[in-house]
DNA sequence: ATGCCTAACACCGTTAGA
């Protein structure tokens, strides 16, 4: 079974793009970020038509998180715990989905859209914080069903120096501060194994590449979108692959699909 | 040099991304 995880910088901005992808890859199982659009904007019947059930939780203009199965998709959750007793009119944002699929061999698979956080010092980088606090959480909970679950998406989180090209450049950045990567360790060390990192785990993984200053063509990337397994997952690990030549299409996204392969 | 791109939404700029 393929399970992959795609942030798509706008699913209706280059939806020719994305089905084009689909068709080759024939992924089981995926879950995209950054749809950009609400629920009733997303090309639901396209995928269909490509043999997916669709789950969606959308949101205008930013965020928005989707999942894609070839099986049904049962127990869907749209968004995260926690969120119940805030303030009267805070809203939270569309970045995190779940759901059970796979028919015969099921699998929980979550798909998430963890908060940027940037400039540091703000009530954005504490959201990021809190938000990666909820995630933990409700992991730890997950956990103990003993499920094959698959927590993948972008985390906006850069583990360590090798994964990114140039770590001096991120020194400031809220994907890489210490917080946030002490926060990544204590996720996975709720019993989360990173795929990447126990198939190849060498530098050089990455997965976006901004827009600017020719940073692909210069390979200034960071490896920021993770698929963490729980130990029955991993235990069925068979291969990980970042498809990278993604970024180098016409308006590509600045980050490109990164699948992983378990034996179910 | 706190920008360099890209997208959404609405307006001919602002906000957000990472």
């Amino acid at each position: 079974m393929r399970i992959a995880t795609w942030n798509v910088n706008s699913v209706n901005a280059r939806l020719e793009l994305v089905l084009a992808w689909f068709e080759a890859a024939q992924p089981d199982v995926a879950c995209l970020q950054e749809i950009k659009c609400v629920d009733e904007k997303f090309p639901t019947e396209a995928f269909e038509r490509l043999g997916y059930n669709v789950a969606v939780h959308g949101q205008k203009s930013y965020n928005g998180v989707a999942m894609l199965s070839k099986t049904p998709l049962d127990d869907v959750r749209r968004g995260l715990p926690g969120s119940d007793n805030w303030p009267e009119g805070a809203e939270d944002h569309a970045r995190y989905i779940e759901a059970v699929t796979g028919g015969a061999t099921p699998v929980r698979v979550g798909g998430i859209y963890l908060p940027n956080g940037n400039p540091i010092g703000t009530e954005k980088f504490a959201y990021k914080l809190a938000w990666m606090d909820r995630l933990r959480g409700h992991a730890a909970e997950l956990l103990k069903l003993e499920e094959h679950l698959v927590l993948c998406g972008d985390y906006n989180v850069i583990p360590e120096p090798q994964d990114a090209d140039k770590p001096e450049t991120w020194a400031g950045d809220a994907l890489f501060q210490p917080e946030t990567r002490a926060s990544f360790r204590a996720l996975k060390n709720l019993g989360l194994t990173d795929a990447y990192m126990e198939v190849d785990g060498s530098p050089g993984g990455y997965t976006f590449w901004d827009y600017q200053a020719g940073a692909w063509q210069r390979n200034h990337g960071i490896r920021i979108d993770h698929l963490l397994l729980s130990p029955q997952a991993a235990d069925k690990l068979a291969g990980l692959v970042i498809h990278r030549n993604e970024r180098d299409n016409e308006k590509p996204s600045d980050h490109v699909p990164v699948v992983v392969e378990l034996s179910l």
